[in-house]
DNA sequence: TTACGTGCAAAAGGTTTGCAATAAC
DNA sequence: GTTATTGCAAACCTTTTGCACGTAA
């Protein structure tokens, strides 16, 4: 069975390896963020012929593609995430606990853009993560 | 003549040495949003005998006492910038010529606010940066 | 077949840290 | 005088890369 990411790979023109499929199931099966290491990981369950190099030219390849998003989480390394046909989303951060929530704002696209625009530019990516604390929780910090 | 961001230093108690001084003195004089290796160079100026080990240790210490502000602009380094008096703003990334643009938005930082609430979360801090292309230009990508 | 992709290990680039010397309060 | 800070160099961690080998089309 084919992927809905190894099909949008297909049609960018990119050459599919094994290690590749193996990659972009990974990344079609995954509902969080992982980071490279996590990748690998995941990928060498499904086939241990995959080196960590692979992976990260692999990722790089694939979001100069459009098919993967890469997050900045604060973390000091780089997560990825698929872009999804259902429209993109942002996300909130957990401070507590480093859990990474993931919400759409109409309103926020639409802000983000005039923004742009007004300022004589064409908006073609974004980066927007909000940092919080549980409401519950009165740690000051 | 004691800076600004010094006097904010003392008020939280960061005992200041000649190295601190100099690198607060080259946050309050910055227009820009420099990388460690810059600060280290125009402290350097003002003073030879500070370190980058230094510079780092300090911009650290900074940004925890919430003197400084750290972006990541997807250029593999850190970049600071002074937190002012006047509010915050975001910042466009010209992504032609890495030009740094910033602006100012009520409307962002109400939304912002209801979101993370409306989430269950008390919003701490945030990340927004747009990348956008002069409208003038005619590059697909 | 032929250009492209891979694994390995080494290198790069930014950042942190152990330690002995130094300076602030 | 005591404790925190600094400079130096080594270590760290993530990411990239050179090269010989392997593989997709």
């Amino acid at each position: 069975m084919i992927t809905n990411i190894e099909k949008r790979c297909l049609d960018q023109g990119i050459k599919m390896t094994e290690q590749r499929r193996v990659i972009a199931r990974v990344f079609a099966e995954a509902k969080d963020h992982p980071d490279v290491e996590e990748v690998y990981r995941r990928a060498s369950l499904l086939d241990d012929r995959i080196s960590i190099a692979t992976v990260y030219r692999t990722v790089r390849l694939f979001e100069e593609a459009g098919v993967l998003e890469r997050h900045d989480f604060r973390d000091g390394r780089a997560r990825y995430e698929k872009i999804s046909d259902e429209g993109q989303h942002d996300h909130l951060i957990d401070v507590k606990t480093g859990k990474i929530i993931e919400f759409q704002s109409d309103e926020i696209d639409r802000i983000r853009k005039e923004i742009a625009e007004k300022m004589g530019f064409r908006l073609i990516g974004h980066t927007l993560a909000l940092y919080g604390v549980p409401l519950a929780s009165k740690e000051s910090e």
